[in-house]
DNA sequence: GAAGATAGTAATTGATTACAATCTTTTATG
DNA sequence: CATAAAAGATTGTAATCAATTACTATCTTC
């Protein structure tokens, strides 16, 4: 069963939740930074004016968004890594979780890159910053472990590789978006993460 | 010498190339999707309406600064690869002028990027998006080159790779972003392609 | 040094923006 | 079935946007 997003009086939790995936939706498709109040409401089959009556003002909107982006992606990651105990297979499940779910939200990290991109230090904004710090610290802690098990390069410069890992998102968002079809990311994942893992691992001199 | 950007009643060709360059400075500073032509003229000491005298429109002027854009890294790019006849050292120049020209000019990515985003088929999308294909032109066929003379993985996907490298670039954009610091760049470039070779690297065998 | 060309100013346009006030409909509850 | 509260529609406002206007200042050239 589908979310209906076009039925009339919802109650403002779930008109909330419904707002916030319009806005993701329309992310998708233009510059976060140029999406209106009207084009959300339009999507929504509403009137401009009554999405004030959810949200005081549109930061307050921006800031629900980023707050389900941040829950959504950390959650899914979360729950991916604690399913195996090897670094190296929880660093590829949680690239693949990652990848899908930008593929189903390709509006996810064009609001991320947006928020970054302000200059006035908003909530928004912040909620950005502290959720790719979560991200960093993710990539780090399994790359750390990896080390120590021996599976991993124990000279990997980790500050190095945690910005490789999620310049692979980046690198697949706008591959992406040169092409115009969000396909092509799924497609590019897995040859992507084995040459990451061919640069981390440790090399085996007994062969 | 430096170009006098204050001066007034400049000839129309200097005073275009002095407004491409004041975009691409406030695009340092902002989303470029919310950079007015207001905001262009104060900072060119210049009335909002004599913007219009130089450029029909604003989608001339993002045009222009695309294109500046594109010639510019390009170019650079280019005259550093003639320099070596390695392959694996030409992308490792690549590389290091591509980073230092995004440090020189923050804004750089942050248009390509909002151009790609633009859901209209505009003349600077389409230059942004035929300026990443010849990026990733040059990429590939030092890849080749390499693959070829035995230095690098002959079973390398070099798609996945060219990927890679521009993932590489906007991973340090990204990291830029949220220290609010763009040397943090520079310091990063180094290893992140000491791993980007790793992992396209012939191993050697004989060892 | 006049004359034409070029560059810039200041004011204004209509469209669009986020947001607010008021009125109407729908829903929940006893 | 009455009624209050919640949700939405309608209308409006002040600010801001790209673009245009009529006009002025400054160069260039013979």
């Amino acid at each position: 069963m589908k979310t209906n997003t076009t039925i009339k009086n919802l109650p403002a939790e779930q008109r909330r939740a419904v707002t916030v995936e319009a806005v993701i939706e329309l992310a998708a498709e233009k510059n976060p930074a140029s999406i209106t109040t009207a084009e959300i409401a339009e999507r929504m089959q509403l009137t401009q004016g009554a999405l004030f009556r959810h949200f005081p003002n549109k930061d307050a909107l921006w800031q629900s968004v980023m707050e389900w982006l941040a829950a959504q992606l950390l959650g899914r990651i979360d729950r991916v890594i604690a399913t195996t105990g090897s670094p190296l297979e929880a660093l590829e499940l949680m690239f693949a979780a990652h990848i899908d779910f930008v593929a189903k939200h390709p509006g996810a990290p064009r609001m991320m890159f947006a928020e970054l991109q302000r200059p006035d230090p908003t909530a928004a904004k912040a909620i950005a910053q502290t959720m790719l710090r979560h991200y960093s610290d993710r990539v780090g802690k399994l790359l750390a472990k990896g080390m120590g098990e021996g599976i991993i390069d124990p000279d990997l410069d980790v500050a190095a590789a945690s910005v490789m890992f999620i310049g692979m998102v980046q690198g697949l968002v706008m591959q992406s978006m040169i092409a115009g079809d969000i396909a092509v990311m799924l497609g590019n994942a897995k040859p992507l993460f084995a040459l990451y893992a061919r640069g981390i691992k440790q090399r085996n001199h007994e062969r």
